[in-house]
DNA sequence: CGGCCACTGTGATCCAGGTCACAGACTTTG
DNA sequence: CAAAGTCTGTGACCTGGATCACAGTGGCCG
Protein backbone atom coordinates (compact mmCIF):
# COMPACT_ATOMS: atom_id res chain seq x y z
CA UNK A 1 0.00 0.00 0.00
CA UNK A 2 2.73 2.38 1.29
CA UNK A 3 5.43 3.36 -0.86
CA UNK A 4 7.92 4.15 1.93
CA UNK A 5 10.64 1.51 3.36
CA UNK A 6 9.81 -1.60 5.68
CA UNK A 7 10.32 0.22 9.25
CA UNK A 8 13.20 -1.43 11.08
CA UNK A 9 12.94 -0.54 14.49
CA UNK A 10 10.46 -1.16 17.31
CA UNK A 11 10.05 2.65 17.88
CA UNK A 12 9.10 3.29 14.43
CA UNK A 13 6.83 0.28 13.85
CA UNK A 14 4.33 1.08 16.98
CA UNK A 15 4.15 4.67 15.95
CA UNK A 16 3.08 3.47 12.14
CA UNK A 17 0.81 1.17 13.75
CA UNK A 18 -2.87 3.08 15.24
CA UNK A 19 -3.14 0.48 17.59
CA UNK A 20 -0.16 -0.14 19.39
CA UNK A 21 0.13 4.04 19.27
CA UNK A 22 -2.59 3.95 21.63
CA UNK A 23 -0.99 1.85 23.83
CA UNK A 24 0.45 3.18 26.90
CA UNK A 25 4.11 4.66 26.29
CA UNK A 26 5.75 2.84 29.26
CA UNK A 27 3.79 -0.64 28.49
CA UNK A 28 4.89 -0.23 24.90
CA UNK A 29 7.99 0.11 26.26
CA UNK A 30 8.74 -2.71 28.27
CA UNK A 31 7.03 -4.81 25.27
CA UNK A 32 9.75 -3.06 23.34
CA UNK A 33 12.54 -4.86 24.79
CA UNK A 34 11.26 -8.45 23.58
CA UNK A 35 9.91 -7.64 20.22
CA UNK A 36 11.67 -8.19 17.01
CA UNK A 37 10.86 -6.64 13.57
CA UNK A 38 10.94 -9.10 10.54
CA UNK A 39 10.59 -9.64 6.81
CA UNK A 40 9.23 -12.84 5.31
CA UNK A 41 9.23 -12.81 1.26
CA UNK A 42 5.74 -13.38 -0.83
CA UNK A 43 4.68 -16.75 -0.87
CA UNK A 44 6.03 -18.30 2.66
CA UNK A 45 4.03 -20.46 5.09
CA UNK A 46 3.32 -18.33 8.22
CA UNK A 47 1.46 -20.99 9.50
CA UNK A 48 -0.28 -24.64 8.82
CA UNK A 49 -2.22 -27.37 10.51
CA UNK A 50 -1.33 -28.26 13.87
CA UNK A 51 1.79 -25.30 14.51
CA UNK A 52 2.38 -23.79 17.23
CA UNK A 53 2.64 -20.45 18.32
CA UNK A 54 5.17 -18.95 20.70
CA UNK A 55 4.97 -14.89 18.93
CA UNK A 56 1.86 -12.83 18.76
CA UNK A 57 1.70 -11.19 15.36
CA UNK A 58 1.54 -7.69 13.59
CA UNK A 59 1.57 -7.14 10.04
CA UNK A 60 3.27 -3.73 9.32
CA UNK A 61 3.67 -4.18 5.73
CA UNK A 62 2.15 -6.43 2.96
CA UNK A 63 -0.60 -8.80 3.29
CA UNK A 64 -1.17 -12.71 4.77
CA UNK A 65 -3.97 -14.98 3.64
CA UNK A 66 -5.82 -17.46 5.95
CA UNK A 67 -7.45 -19.94 4.04
CA UNK A 68 -9.09 -23.74 4.30
CA UNK A 69 -7.61 -26.57 1.95
CA UNK A 70 -9.25 -29.31 1.24
CA UNK A 71 -7.19 -32.73 0.44
CA UNK A 72 -8.78 -32.53 -2.92
CA UNK A 73 -7.00 -29.41 -3.67
CA UNK A 74 -9.86 -27.09 -3.29
CA UNK A 75 -8.89 -24.16 -1.54
CA UNK A 76 -11.18 -21.49 0.29
CA UNK A 77 -9.87 -17.79 1.74
CA UNK A 78 -11.16 -17.05 5.00
CA UNK A 79 -9.83 -13.39 5.31
CA UNK A 80 -6.70 -11.54 4.77
CA UNK A 81 -4.45 -9.90 7.20
CA UNK A 82 -3.13 -6.20 5.97
CA UNK A 83 -0.70 -3.75 7.66
CA UNK A 84 -2.17 -2.72 11.08
CA UNK A 85 -4.02 -5.89 11.63
CA UNK A 86 -3.55 -9.32 13.23
CA UNK A 87 -4.30 -12.80 12.99
CA UNK A 88 -6.85 -13.66 15.48
CA UNK A 89 -5.82 -17.39 14.86
CA UNK A 90 -2.45 -16.96 15.61
CA UNK A 91 -3.51 -15.03 18.79
CA UNK A 92 -5.79 -17.55 20.13
CA UNK A 93 -3.61 -19.73 19.31
CA UNK A 94 -0.83 -17.95 21.30
CA UNK A 95 -3.48 -17.94 24.37
CA UNK A 96 -5.27 -20.65 24.34
CA UNK A 97 -2.92 -23.46 22.64
CA UNK A 98 -5.97 -24.25 20.22
CA UNK A 99 -5.20 -25.61 17.24
CA UNK A 100 -6.81 -24.58 13.35
CA UNK A 101 -6.90 -26.50 10.41
CA UNK A 102 -6.07 -23.77 8.48
CA UNK A 103 -3.30 -21.96 6.73
CA UNK A 104 -1.43 -18.76 6.40
CA UNK A 105 0.61 -18.10 3.92
CA UNK A 106 2.18 -14.38 2.69
CA UNK A 107 0.75 -12.93 -0.22
CA UNK A 108 3.43 -10.12 -0.86
CA UNK A 109 6.49 -9.22 1.06
CA UNK A 110 5.50 -9.14 4.95
CA UNK A 111 7.02 -6.81 7.41
CA UNK A 112 5.72 -7.99 10.97
CA UNK A 113 5.95 -7.23 14.43
CA UNK A 114 6.88 -10.65 16.49
CA UNK A 115 5.93 -9.82 20.19
CA UNK A 116 6.64 -12.99 22.45
CA UNK A 117 4.12 -14.74 24.83
CA UNK A 118 5.40 -13.00 28.02
CA UNK A 119 5.22 -9.39 26.38
CA UNK A 120 2.41 -10.20 25.20
CA UNK A 121 0.87 -11.38 28.46
CA UNK A 122 2.05 -8.43 30.29
CA UNK A 123 0.34 -5.78 27.40
CA UNK A 124 -2.86 -7.66 27.79
CA UNK A 125 -2.73 -7.06 31.43
CA UNK A 126 -1.44 -3.62 31.52
CA UNK A 127 -3.29 -2.25 28.63
CA UNK A 128 -7.26 -1.71 28.01
CA UNK A 129 -6.01 0.02 24.77
CA UNK A 130 -4.17 -3.21 23.68
CA UNK A 131 -6.97 -5.54 24.93
CA UNK A 132 -10.02 -3.49 23.08
CA UNK A 133 -7.55 -3.91 20.09
CA UNK A 134 -7.50 -7.74 20.47
CA UNK A 135 -11.24 -7.95 20.83
CA UNK A 136 -12.59 -5.75 17.85
CA UNK A 137 -9.60 -8.14 15.88
CA UNK A 138 -12.11 -10.89 16.76
CA UNK A 139 -15.46 -9.44 16.45
CA UNK A 140 -14.21 -8.55 12.87
CA UNK A 141 -12.80 -11.46 11.81
CA UNK A 142 -16.03 -13.44 13.48
CA UNK A 143 -18.31 -11.22 11.68
CA UNK A 144 -16.50 -12.06 8.52
CA UNK A 145 -16.42 -15.56 9.24
CA UNK A 146 -20.37 -15.36 9.66
CA UNK A 147 -20.84 -13.90 6.23
CA UNK A 148 -18.54 -16.66 4.60
CA UNK A 149 -21.10 -19.30 6.24
CA UNK A 150 -23.79 -17.48 4.91
CA UNK A 151 -22.59 -17.19 1.62
CA UNK A 152 -21.24 -20.46 1.25
CA UNK A 153 -24.26 -22.17 2.69
CA UNK A 154 -26.59 -20.05 0.58
CA UNK A 155 -25.53 -18.10 -1.57
CA UNK A 156 -24.30 -19.10 -5.90
CA UNK A 157 -21.77 -18.80 -7.56
CA UNK A 158 -21.92 -16.23 -9.97
CA UNK A 159 -23.25 -13.72 -7.07
CA UNK A 160 -20.50 -14.44 -4.93
CA UNK A 161 -18.04 -13.52 -7.62
CA UNK A 162 -19.78 -10.36 -8.54
CA UNK A 163 -19.23 -9.36 -5.24
CA UNK A 164 -15.62 -10.67 -4.73
CA UNK A 165 -14.81 -8.85 -7.85
CA UNK A 166 -16.30 -5.79 -6.71
CA UNK A 167 -14.53 -6.07 -3.39
CA UNK A 168 -11.32 -6.61 -4.72
CA UNK A 169 -11.23 -4.42 -7.87
CA UNK A 170 -8.50 -2.01 -7.66
CA UNK A 171 -9.27 1.04 -10.11
CA UNK A 172 -11.77 -0.98 -11.84
CA UNK A 173 -9.07 -3.67 -12.12
CA UNK A 174 -8.33 -7.44 -10.39
CA UNK A 175 -4.91 -8.87 -11.17
CA UNK A 176 -5.43 -12.81 -10.93
CA UNK A 177 -6.20 -15.63 -12.28
CA UNK A 178 -8.68 -18.05 -12.89
CA UNK A 179 -7.70 -20.35 -10.97
CA UNK A 180 -6.65 -17.59 -8.09
CA UNK A 181 -10.22 -16.66 -8.28
CA UNK A 182 -11.21 -20.17 -7.95
CA UNK A 183 -9.38 -20.56 -4.78
CA UNK A 184 -10.75 -17.54 -3.19
CA UNK A 185 -14.53 -18.73 -3.81
CA UNK A 186 -14.02 -22.03 -2.76
CA UNK A 187 -14.50 -23.61 -6.55
CA UNK A 188 -13.07 -24.79 -9.46
CA UNK A 189 -11.08 -23.36 -11.99
CA UNK A 190 -13.30 -24.25 -14.93
CA UNK A 191 -16.55 -22.42 -13.21
CA UNK A 192 -14.59 -19.23 -12.77
CA UNK A 193 -13.74 -19.16 -16.83
CA UNK A 194 -17.29 -19.73 -17.24
CA UNK A 195 -18.98 -17.23 -15.48
CA UNK A 196 -16.53 -14.59 -15.91
CA UNK A 197 -16.69 -15.07 -19.49
CA UNK A 198 -20.48 -15.05 -18.81
CA UNK A 199 -19.78 -11.63 -16.91
CA UNK A 200 -18.19 -10.14 -20.00
CA UNK A 201 -20.63 -11.31 -22.49
CA UNK A 202 -23.25 -9.48 -20.19
CA UNK A 203 -20.54 -6.24 -20.90
CA UNK A 204 -19.78 -6.00 -17.34
CA UNK A 205 -16.02 -6.95 -17.37
CA UNK A 206 -13.51 -7.54 -20.19
CA UNK A 207 -11.33 -10.36 -19.65
CA UNK A 208 -7.32 -10.35 -20.20
CA UNK A 209 -4.97 -13.15 -19.02
CA UNK A 210 -4.12 -12.95 -15.31
CA UNK A 211 -6.79 -10.05 -15.04
CA UNK A 212 -10.24 -9.23 -15.09
CA UNK A 213 -11.40 -5.29 -15.81
CA UNK A 214 -14.72 -4.33 -14.37
CA UNK A 215 -16.73 -2.17 -17.59
CA UNK A 216 -19.85 -1.70 -15.67
CA UNK A 217 -19.62 -1.14 -12.62
CA UNK A 218 -23.68 -0.81 -11.56
CA UNK A 219 -24.41 -4.04 -13.39
CA UNK A 220 -21.95 -6.01 -11.67
CA UNK A 221 -22.93 -4.71 -8.40
CA UNK A 222 -26.97 -5.34 -9.44
CA UNK A 223 -25.78 -9.11 -10.71
CA UNK A 224 -23.87 -9.27 -6.70
CA UNK A 225 -26.89 -8.05 -5.11
CA UNK A 226 -30.04 -9.70 -7.03
CA UNK A 227 -31.93 -12.94 -5.25
CA UNK B 1 -28.18 -31.31 32.05
CA UNK B 2 -28.12 -30.47 36.00
CA UNK B 3 -31.99 -31.28 37.64
CA UNK B 4 -31.73 -28.94 40.50
CA UNK B 5 -33.82 -25.25 40.61
CA UNK B 6 -32.43 -22.58 38.44
CA UNK B 7 -30.64 -20.28 40.87
CA UNK B 8 -31.91 -16.78 42.26
CA UNK B 9 -28.95 -14.75 43.08
CA UNK B 10 -26.63 -13.68 41.71
CA UNK B 11 -24.29 -15.21 44.50
CA UNK B 12 -25.51 -18.66 43.64
CA UNK B 13 -25.53 -18.02 39.99
CA UNK B 14 -21.86 -17.32 40.14
CA UNK B 15 -21.24 -20.34 42.61
CA UNK B 16 -22.33 -22.76 39.74
CA UNK B 17 -20.49 -21.41 37.06
CA UNK B 18 -16.65 -21.95 36.78
CA UNK B 19 -15.81 -19.26 34.80
CA UNK B 20 -17.13 -16.98 37.29
CA UNK B 21 -15.73 -18.66 40.76
CA UNK B 22 -12.48 -17.87 39.17
CA UNK B 23 -12.92 -14.08 39.03
CA UNK B 24 -11.40 -12.46 42.01
CA UNK B 25 -14.70 -12.04 44.89
CA UNK B 26 -14.10 -8.22 45.07
CA UNK B 27 -14.94 -7.61 41.58
CA UNK B 28 -17.49 -10.69 41.09
CA UNK B 29 -18.82 -8.65 44.62
CA UNK B 30 -19.51 -5.34 42.89
CA UNK B 31 -20.48 -6.52 39.41
CA UNK B 32 -23.32 -8.38 41.27
CA UNK B 33 -24.92 -5.15 42.26
CA UNK B 34 -25.44 -4.61 39.09
CA UNK B 35 -26.31 -7.91 37.80
CA UNK B 36 -29.66 -10.16 37.15
CA UNK B 37 -30.58 -13.30 36.85
CA UNK B 38 -33.35 -13.56 34.38
CA UNK B 39 -35.66 -16.82 33.16
CA UNK B 40 -36.78 -17.21 29.53
CA UNK B 41 -39.65 -19.81 28.15
CA UNK B 42 -38.03 -22.27 25.18
CA UNK B 43 -38.37 -20.65 21.47
CA UNK B 44 -37.58 -17.13 22.95
CA UNK B 45 -36.37 -14.78 20.77
CA UNK B 46 -32.87 -13.78 22.45
CA UNK B 47 -31.10 -12.22 19.43
CA UNK B 48 -31.85 -10.96 16.37
CA UNK B 49 -29.99 -9.30 13.35
CA UNK B 50 -30.03 -5.89 14.00
CA UNK B 51 -30.62 -5.72 17.85
CA UNK B 52 -28.49 -3.79 19.79
CA UNK B 53 -26.86 -5.64 23.50
CA UNK B 54 -26.99 -3.34 26.72
CA UNK B 55 -26.14 -6.49 28.80
CA UNK B 56 -23.25 -9.14 29.19
CA UNK B 57 -25.13 -12.53 28.67
CA UNK B 58 -23.93 -16.03 30.69
CA UNK B 59 -26.31 -19.13 30.38
CA UNK B 60 -26.73 -20.52 33.52
CA UNK B 61 -29.23 -23.18 32.54
CA UNK B 62 -30.77 -24.28 29.09
CA UNK B 63 -29.52 -24.33 25.49
CA UNK B 64 -29.39 -21.10 23.10
CA UNK B 65 -29.46 -21.83 19.62
CA UNK B 66 -27.29 -19.52 16.98
CA UNK B 67 -28.29 -19.66 13.37
CA UNK B 68 -28.47 -18.12 9.58
CA UNK B 69 -31.79 -17.53 8.15
CA UNK B 70 -31.78 -17.56 4.64
CA UNK B 71 -34.78 -15.07 2.83
CA UNK B 72 -35.63 -18.47 1.20
CA UNK B 73 -36.49 -19.59 5.01
CA UNK B 74 -33.65 -22.35 4.81
CA UNK B 75 -31.55 -22.25 8.15
CA UNK B 76 -28.59 -23.36 9.50
CA UNK B 77 -27.20 -23.26 12.97
CA UNK B 78 -24.14 -21.80 13.89
CA UNK B 79 -23.09 -23.22 17.65
CA UNK B 80 -25.14 -23.59 20.62
CA UNK B 81 -24.84 -22.26 24.38
CA UNK B 82 -24.64 -24.02 26.86
CA UNK B 83 -25.07 -24.00 31.14
CA UNK B 84 -21.54 -21.94 31.62
CA UNK B 85 -20.94 -20.73 28.44
CA UNK B 86 -21.73 -17.06 27.20
CA UNK B 87 -22.44 -15.84 23.61
CA UNK B 88 -19.58 -14.31 21.65
CA UNK B 89 -21.89 -12.12 19.28
CA UNK B 90 -23.43 -10.68 22.04
CA UNK B 91 -20.00 -10.00 24.15
CA UNK B 92 -19.16 -8.67 20.76
CA UNK B 93 -21.53 -6.61 19.94
CA UNK B 94 -21.69 -5.27 23.34
CA UNK B 95 -18.22 -4.53 23.08
CA UNK B 96 -17.87 -2.68 19.37
CA UNK B 97 -21.71 -1.97 18.54
CA UNK B 98 -20.89 -4.71 15.75
CA UNK B 99 -24.15 -6.06 14.01
CA UNK B 100 -24.66 -9.52 12.96
CA UNK B 101 -27.17 -11.09 10.86
CA UNK B 102 -27.34 -14.19 13.10
CA UNK B 103 -30.40 -14.86 15.12
CA UNK B 104 -30.61 -16.47 18.33
CA UNK B 105 -33.32 -18.61 20.33
CA UNK B 106 -33.82 -20.38 23.68
CA UNK B 107 -34.47 -24.38 22.75
CA UNK B 108 -35.52 -24.92 26.47
CA UNK B 109 -36.38 -22.84 28.97
CA UNK B 110 -33.01 -20.71 30.00
CA UNK B 111 -31.84 -19.13 32.89
CA UNK B 112 -29.20 -16.54 32.40
CA UNK B 113 -27.00 -13.86 34.09
CA UNK B 114 -26.78 -10.60 32.57
CA UNK B 115 -24.47 -8.03 33.61
CA UNK B 116 -25.07 -4.51 32.00
CA UNK B 117 -22.41 -2.87 30.32
CA UNK B 118 -20.71 -0.81 32.81
CA UNK B 119 -20.26 -3.42 34.94
CA UNK B 120 -18.93 -5.49 32.20
CA UNK B 121 -16.05 -3.44 31.47
CA UNK B 122 -15.06 -3.16 35.13
CA UNK B 123 -14.83 -6.92 35.18
CA UNK B 124 -12.97 -6.79 32.15
CA UNK B 125 -10.61 -4.16 33.55
CA UNK B 126 -10.06 -5.67 36.67
CA UNK B 127 -10.39 -9.41 36.14
CA UNK B 128 -7.44 -11.35 34.53
CA UNK B 129 -9.57 -14.83 34.56
CA UNK B 130 -12.66 -13.00 33.18
CA UNK B 131 -10.57 -11.65 30.17
CA UNK B 132 -9.48 -15.07 29.79
CA UNK B 133 -12.89 -16.78 30.25
CA UNK B 134 -13.75 -14.32 26.67
CA UNK B 135 -11.01 -14.82 25.21
CA UNK B 136 -11.17 -18.81 25.52
CA UNK B 137 -14.84 -18.22 24.30
CA UNK B 138 -14.18 -16.40 21.44
CA UNK B 139 -11.44 -18.81 20.27
CA UNK B 140 -13.80 -22.12 20.86
CA UNK B 141 -16.31 -20.35 18.72
CA UNK B 142 -13.99 -19.13 15.80
CA UNK B 143 -12.81 -22.80 15.64
CA UNK B 144 -16.26 -24.15 15.38
CA UNK B 145 -17.31 -21.83 12.20
CA UNK B 146 -14.04 -22.98 11.02
CA UNK B 147 -14.89 -25.69 11.06
CA UNK B 148 -18.28 -25.62 10.14
CA UNK B 149 -16.80 -23.57 6.86
CA UNK B 150 -14.89 -26.19 5.58
CA UNK B 151 -17.78 -28.82 6.00
CA UNK B 152 -19.99 -26.00 3.99
CA UNK B 153 -17.80 -25.29 1.32
CA UNK B 154 -15.99 -29.06 0.98
CA UNK B 155 -18.11 -31.68 2.62
CA UNK B 156 -21.61 -33.63 1.78
CA UNK B 157 -24.68 -33.81 3.10
CA UNK B 158 -24.50 -37.14 3.77
CA UNK B 159 -21.48 -36.86 5.77
CA UNK B 160 -22.27 -34.13 7.41
CA UNK B 161 -25.75 -35.67 8.37
CA UNK B 162 -23.69 -39.07 9.93
CA UNK B 163 -21.68 -36.82 12.13
CA UNK B 164 -24.27 -34.65 13.40
CA UNK B 165 -26.05 -37.45 14.31
CA UNK B 166 -22.88 -39.07 16.24
CA UNK B 167 -22.68 -35.39 17.87
CA UNK B 168 -25.88 -35.20 19.34
CA UNK B 169 -27.20 -38.71 20.04
CA UNK B 170 -28.17 -38.84 24.05
CA UNK B 171 -28.22 -42.85 24.36
CA UNK B 172 -27.90 -43.55 20.81
CA UNK B 173 -31.13 -41.40 20.36
CA UNK B 174 -31.53 -38.05 18.70
CA UNK B 175 -35.14 -36.77 19.15
CA UNK B 176 -35.94 -34.24 15.99
CA UNK B 177 -38.22 -34.27 13.28
CA UNK B 178 -36.27 -34.16 9.91
CA UNK B 179 -37.33 -30.72 9.09
CA UNK B 180 -34.88 -29.80 12.12
CA UNK B 181 -32.38 -31.50 11.19
CA UNK B 182 -32.17 -30.04 7.94
CA UNK B 183 -32.46 -26.70 9.14
CA UNK B 184 -29.03 -28.00 11.85
CA UNK B 185 -27.37 -28.69 8.66
CA UNK B 186 -28.18 -26.00 6.40
CA UNK B 187 -30.16 -28.20 3.98
CA UNK B 188 -33.70 -29.44 2.41
CA UNK B 189 -36.53 -31.65 4.27
CA UNK B 190 -36.45 -33.90 1.51
CA UNK B 191 -33.00 -34.45 1.54
CA UNK B 192 -32.68 -35.17 4.82
CA UNK B 193 -35.87 -37.65 4.95
CA UNK B 194 -33.72 -39.47 1.71
CA UNK B 195 -30.47 -39.55 3.35
CA UNK B 196 -31.52 -41.05 6.80
CA UNK B 197 -33.57 -43.82 4.83
CA UNK B 198 -30.08 -44.35 3.20
CA UNK B 199 -28.83 -45.44 6.31
CA UNK B 200 -31.86 -47.03 7.35
CA UNK B 201 -31.22 -49.66 5.05
CA UNK B 202 -27.89 -49.67 5.56
CA UNK B 203 -28.71 -50.59 9.41
CA UNK B 204 -26.77 -47.64 10.65
CA UNK B 205 -29.92 -46.23 12.32
CA UNK B 206 -33.19 -46.82 12.08
CA UNK B 207 -36.28 -44.22 12.35
CA UNK B 208 -39.69 -43.02 14.10
CA UNK B 209 -41.47 -40.76 14.05
CA UNK B 210 -39.63 -37.69 15.48
CA UNK B 211 -36.15 -39.66 16.57
CA UNK B 212 -33.55 -40.90 14.90
CA UNK B 213 -32.36 -44.23 17.08
CA UNK B 214 -28.65 -45.47 16.06
CA UNK B 215 -28.46 -49.10 15.49
CA UNK B 216 -24.75 -49.24 14.59
CA UNK B 217 -22.29 -46.36 15.44
CA UNK B 218 -19.13 -48.11 14.03
CA UNK B 219 -20.42 -48.61 10.36
CA UNK B 220 -22.50 -44.81 11.06
CA UNK B 221 -19.04 -43.42 12.16
CA UNK B 222 -17.34 -44.70 9.13
CA UNK B 223 -19.50 -43.20 6.84
CA UNK B 224 -19.17 -39.84 8.37
CA UNK B 225 -15.41 -40.25 7.92
CA UNK B 226 -15.06 -41.75 4.96
CA UNK B 227 -14.00 -39.53 1.92
C1' DC C 1 -64.27 -41.79 16.67
C1' DG C 2 -63.45 -38.65 13.08
C1' DG C 3 -61.03 -34.91 11.38
C1' DC C 4 -57.10 -32.19 11.29
C1' DC C 5 -52.30 -31.40 11.45
C1' DA C 6 -47.63 -32.36 11.65
C1' DC C 7 -44.44 -35.59 10.02
C1' DT C 8 -42.55 -38.82 6.68
C1' DG C 9 -41.60 -41.21 2.19
C1' DT C 10 -40.86 -40.89 -2.60
C1' DG C 11 -41.16 -40.07 -7.48
C1' DA C 12 -40.18 -36.61 -11.01
C1' DT C 13 -37.53 -32.84 -12.41
C1' DC C 14 -34.23 -29.44 -12.66
C1' DC C 15 -30.04 -27.15 -12.27
C1' DA C 16 -25.65 -25.39 -10.33
C1' DG C 17 -21.54 -26.64 -10.30
C1' DG C 18 -17.79 -30.25 -10.24
C1' DT C 19 -14.89 -33.19 -13.32
C1' DC C 20 -12.60 -34.64 -17.52
C1' DA C 21 -10.58 -33.78 -21.66
C1' DC C 22 -8.63 -30.96 -24.88
C1' DA C 23 -7.47 -27.09 -27.96
C1' DG C 24 -5.76 -22.80 -28.56
C1' DA C 25 -3.45 -18.56 -26.94
C1' DC C 26 0.01 -16.18 -24.46
C1' DT C 27 4.66 -16.00 -22.06
C1' DT C 28 8.89 -17.19 -20.72
C1' DT C 29 13.21 -19.09 -21.42
C1' DG C 30 16.79 -21.58 -23.35
C1' DC D 1 12.65 -18.77 -32.70
C1' DA D 2 11.28 -23.02 -30.82
C1' DA D 3 9.89 -25.51 -26.92
C1' DA D 4 7.81 -25.75 -22.66
C1' DG D 5 4.91 -24.07 -19.37
C1' DT D 6 0.89 -21.42 -18.03
C1' DC D 7 -3.48 -19.68 -18.65
C1' DT D 8 -7.97 -19.60 -20.80
C1' DG D 9 -12.14 -21.30 -23.25
C1' DT D 10 -15.39 -24.81 -23.99
C1' DG D 11 -17.81 -29.05 -24.92
C1' DA D 12 -19.51 -33.30 -22.70
C1' DC D 13 -20.87 -35.31 -18.87
C1' DC D 14 -22.28 -36.46 -14.11
C1' DT D 15 -24.11 -35.85 -9.74
C1' DG D 16 -25.57 -33.88 -5.36
C1' DG D 17 -28.97 -31.76 -3.84
C1' DA D 18 -33.01 -28.33 -4.23
C1' DT D 19 -37.77 -28.03 -5.45
C1' DC D 20 -42.42 -29.52 -6.45
C1' DA D 21 -46.06 -32.43 -5.77
C1' DC D 22 -48.38 -35.69 -3.51
C1' DA D 23 -49.62 -39.86 -0.89
C1' DG D 24 -49.47 -42.06 3.23
C1' DT D 25 -49.37 -42.24 8.42
C1' DG D 26 -49.33 -41.58 13.02
C1' DG D 27 -51.23 -38.72 16.81
C1' DC D 28 -53.76 -35.63 19.10
C1' DC D 29 -57.84 -33.13 20.27
C1' DG D 30 -62.44 -31.73 20.03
Amino acid sequence: MTNTHAPVSFEQAAQRVPMLAMVEPDVLDRAGRSAQVVTLPAGETVFQPGAECHNYIVVLEGWVKVHLLAPSGREIVLYRVGGGETCVLTTSCLMQGSQYDAAAITETSVTALLIPRPAFNEMMNASAAFRQFIFSSFSTRLNELLGLVNEVAFGHVDKRLAGWLLARAQRGRVTATHQQIAGELGTAREVVSRLLKELERHGAVSLTRGAVSIRDEARLRQLAAND
